[in-house]
RNA sequence: GGCGGCAUGGCCAAGUGGUAAGGCAGGAGUCUGCAAAACUCUCACCCCCAGUUCGAAUCUGGGUGCCGCCUCCA
């Protein structure tokens, strides 16, 4: 039998405290996990980035450590905010949100996210999602309202309020049963028996084109009409694809209450199985220089235009300094911090893969899978040890960076002393590892080519050095100019040397001269030529 | 108003009882035609007060400040 426990910690928002995770699965191997995925409405932002590398780093540990893992993120693709959206373009409800969906995915591949195992669609659920509500209402614990409206009973849930309190004491849930009746915010809608009670369905006018047939028509219709609430998706999807219990389901910190907390009262008063997950999982969010980033401040930032400023590592590594659970704050110095550090990983290990002669297959080839293909293995410097030990911890990223920091100056150390040592391979294997199971993405590093310098650039820069027009490539023009500036330095002509060397970077492009003889055109950090 | 979280050097951030990881930025030096890289050295008593303890950034109590949720939001 394999072994139940791999040590790994989670900090719980069901129960409050960090708990060692097992999964349901008797044999300790399987996980089920769900994360709430985008409203197609718009494009994705970096509060998204946020929260899907953050479960994309647990995915990926979680597989690290040996688990199978079934990872389902679903797509809201209904909703009032893609309704009003729609509304506001002139476009279909359903084409807005696929075009989103498309774009959605684009950004996470950018960002080197792993697609979920699968991706259902609220849509796609609805039938689900009605035999639902009838189970609830049979069970007492849903009532229709006389519009044709479903709302769950929140009185029929003796457990309510637990997800955000964290306590089994009845007297603070009931406290807090108060306070919420008490509080300003808690709007009464019509026909609710209380105000805590929310919508499972909503109806609509039979003329509204954007509904669905329910089995509850309102007075004087010949059937019903009307959309679901917005809790109910989540637990619809999980009912079909996982049954009545799943190990881990998180999001963003902003869901626990009330999304998380009603999702749990609707499934559990469904299937009559408690816990409904095991491990309630949320994410911190992203503040903008102190400032929640949000629409209305419009202080966001799409992730399309983040990545026209960094790359997707550079962005990985601003996220993951911080602990998941803690607000991020993203600022320029911070983003430019980051961008400093992937600039000279990038330099070190572009140096190393040049000279052990690595190919994109062959890196692939020397990154463990798991952590079990490393027991018994050289541990250089311990380095897998401290880093598993970090992520058991609560995924603790910013303790795994530092040890990713300590095996990259291993792996410079080593390399700078005598590049082609096995010890310089071991180094780099465990560089290469904890990178990729960070999610980082190396095969940037081979991704070098001519064609990210607008040809008319180095055209244009060909014609001031040389006085000539020039017909060829690029890539080819480039290295006739590295080799003019050769020349000059050869005959020790400096002014012209710097001359082509300004040009250079006029255009954004930076001449290394590399202790071998040979020099490197670089572009933001990547090998553009080298001669 | 209710509830939750956070407070460590210029910036970011580990560290939960024994005298402060790491990254970025900065300073000094080595190397270097220039530039870059690399290497060496250097840069904090942890918001305040009181308490527990031989000993606290780390535990307890109080205070101050900031943030979040309670409304669509990742």
């Amino acid at each position: 039998m394999a072994e139940q426990n791999k040590g790994l910690r989670l900090f719980n928002t069901l129960t409050g405290r960090l708990e060692s995770f097992t999964p349901l699965d008797a044999n300790g191997e399987r996980v089920n996990m769900y994360v709430c995925g985008p409203t197609v409405y718009d494009d994705a932002h970096l509060g998204h980035a946020r929260c899907y590398i953050t479960w994309d780093v647990l995915f990926r540990f979680l597989q690290f450590s040996g688990y199978k893992v079934r990872y389902v993120r679903n797509v809201t693709d209904v909703d009032d905010k893609i309704l009003n959206r729609a509304k506001e373009r002139g476009e279909l409800p359903a084409e807005l949100a696929e075009r989103n969906y498309q774009s959605f995915t684009e950004d996470m591949a950018a960002l080197n996210v792993l697609p979920p195992t699968e991706e259902p669609r609220a849509t796609r659920y609805i039938r689900h999602m009605l035999s639902g509500i009838e189970v609830l209402i049979a069970k007492g614990a849903a009532y229709i309202t006389p519009d044709g409206s479903a709302y769950f009973r929140v009185a029929a849930k003796a457990d309510y309020g637990k997800l955000k309190y964290a306590t089994q004491n009845v007297e603070v849930l009931k406290r807090h049963l108060d306070d919420l009746k008490a509080g300003a915010r808690v709007e009464v809608d019509e026909g609710k028996e209380s105000p805590l009670d929310f919508a499972l369905w909503k109806a609509v006018p039979l003329s509204d084109l954007n509904g669905w047939e329910s089995p509850w028509p309102a007075k004087g219709d010949s059937k019903g009409w009307g959309r679901p609430g917005w809790h109910m998706e989540c637990s619809a999807m999980n009912h079909a694809l996982f049954g009545e219990q799943i190990d881990i389901h998180a999001g963003g910190a902003d869901l626990i209450f009330p999304h998380h907390e009603n999702e749990i009262a609707q499934s559990e008063a469904w299937t009559g199985k408690q816990p409904f997950s095991k491990f309630w999982l949320h994410n911190g969010f992203v503040n903008v220089s102190g400032e929640k980033m949000s629409k209305s401040l419009g202080n966001f930032s799409t992730i399309k235009k983040l990545l026209t400023r960094y790359d997707a590592n550079t962005i990985r590594y601003f996220l993951l300094t911080n602990h998941y659970r803690m607000p991020v704050d993203f600022n320029e110095e911070a983003l430019q911090a980051a961008e400093n550090w992937t600039k000279r990983i990038y330099r070190l290990v572009k140096g190393v893969l040049g000279a052990l002669k690595i190919r994109q297959a062959d890196l692939i080839a020397s990154v463990a899978p798991n952590a079990r293909q490393l027991e018994g293995q050289e541990d250089p410097a311990g380095v897998f040890g401290l880093f598993q030990e970090a992520m058991l911890d609560d995924l603790n990223t910013p303790r795994a960076l530092g040890v990713l920091n300590a095996a990259l100056g291993n792996l410079q150390l080593s390399f700078n002393e005598c590049p082609d040592a096995v010890e310089t391979r071991a180094h780099f294997k465990a560089v290469a590892t904890i990178m990729t199971q960070l999610g980082f993405d190396l095969a940037v590093l081979f991704d070098s080519s001519a064609s990210s310098v607008p040809a008319e650039d180095v055209r244009a820069m060909y014609r001031q050095i040389t006085e000539k027009n020039p017909e060829q490539e690029p890539g080819v023009l480039l290295e006739e100019l590295v080799a003019l500036r050769k020349q000059a330095k050869a005959s020790k002509d400096w002014p012209q040397a710097d001359a082509i060397r300004k040009h250079f970077t006029d255009i954004g492009l930076q001449i290394l001269d590399n202790k071998d003889g040979t020099t490197t055109v670089e572009k933001d950090g990547l090998e553009i030529v080298r001669v």
